[in-house]
DNA sequence: ATGCAGGCGCGCA
DNA sequence: TGCGCGCCTGCA
């Protein structure tokens, strides 16, 4: 356990973007302007100024490895802004307004586990269950006169029963993740085997095999916890925005199959994305 | 205060 | 295969 410093320029790099367009949930905006997220066994605060990001951590990973991992800082977003961009106005303007949005690498476990609690349920919810369950099962950190909690892996989140689950809130849900976490400390689904299967259709049906994982989350786990780029999750703020922007339907009538055909051809395989720009957009401007 | 929120699973045609 | 409905809970 160290504190570590890092400082690094980034064109594309707004942290209220990335953390605040849906993709994950234990990153927090302090009263400083800052945010602090847990990261692996590492607390980690991020500020940004007029011209660089600074990164303050405080845990066990090496913090050049960590970021480069984690903020997936190879990979080229001028490129990929440029190419939605030129997909036509809506994505411009949708790419103007969540400049500098970046999909995480996030453990995969915990975003199976997230997105299983994310089901008919809202965003401060979803993080409020999330927090007492690391508070409940996951590790300590120290850090600055404060107590921060990792994510359980799921040997330490196995040891929750059904009812201790209820009783952290987390409704019908609780079966589920009890269930799914089973399933994976006995090894009835291997994580890096699913993570190493690139046949992203392969894998969309094994996880919906998981009880609690459907279409949507599926979609969910394949894009932010496995970095499938090319899948294009539908919920009903994307629904909303691309009938709006493209089918103009009546929206029962739409169906979801028909907006992810639409989303394929148009943002082909950035679609992920693209899904994150207009669904940040839509959201925030609502 | 009812309806809704980033669905899923079940039962019925 | 394709619907419609119930479900925990907190919040507007």
């Amino acid at each position: 356990m160290k504190e570590q410093k890092l400082e690094f320029k980034s064109e594309v790099f707004n942290p209220k973007h990335i953390f605040e367009c849906g993709q994950c949930f234990r990153w927090n905006l302090e009263k400083d302007g800052n945010y602090v997220g847990i990261v692996r066994k590492n607390v980690i605060k991020v500020q940004k100024t007029e011209n660089k990001i600074t990164i303050i951590s405080f845990g066990e990973d090496d913090l050049p490895k960590l970021c480069e991992d984690y903020f997936d800082q190879q990979r080229d977003y001028q490129e990929i802004q440029k190419k939605l961009g030129n997909v036509d106005q809506y994505l411009k303007n949708s790419i103007a307004y969540g400049k500098g949005i970046r999909i995480l690498k996030q453990d995969l476990w915990e975003v199976i586990i997230s997105f299983l609690i994310s089901a008919n349920n809202n965003i401060p919810r979803i993080k409020g269950i999330i927090e007492r369950i690391s508070k409940a099962y996951g590790e300590k950190i120290q850090w600055n006169e404060k107590d921060y909690y990792c994510f359980p892996s799921p040997e330490e989140l196995q040891k929750a029963s059904i009812q201790q689950l209820r009783e952290l809130g987390l409704g019908f849900r609780d079966k589920r993740v009890y269930e799914v976490t089973k399933m994976v400390v006995s090894g009835k689904i291997n994580l890096e085997e699913l993570k190493n299967n690139q046949n992203t259709n392969e894998v969309r049906k094994k996880l919906e095999e998981l009880p609690g994982v459907g279409p949507k989350v599926a979609d969910c786990i394949l894009l932010f916890g496995m970095q499938r780029f090319e899948v294009f999750p539908v919920d009903v703020w994307v629904r909303r925005v691309m009938n709006e922007l493209y089918l103009k339907q009546q929206e029962e009538k739409v169906k979801n199959e028909e907006i992810q055909e639409l989303a394929k051809r148009k943002y082909k395989n950035l679609a992920g994305i693209a899904q994150q720009y207009l669904f940040y957009w839509k959201r925030e401007i609502s």
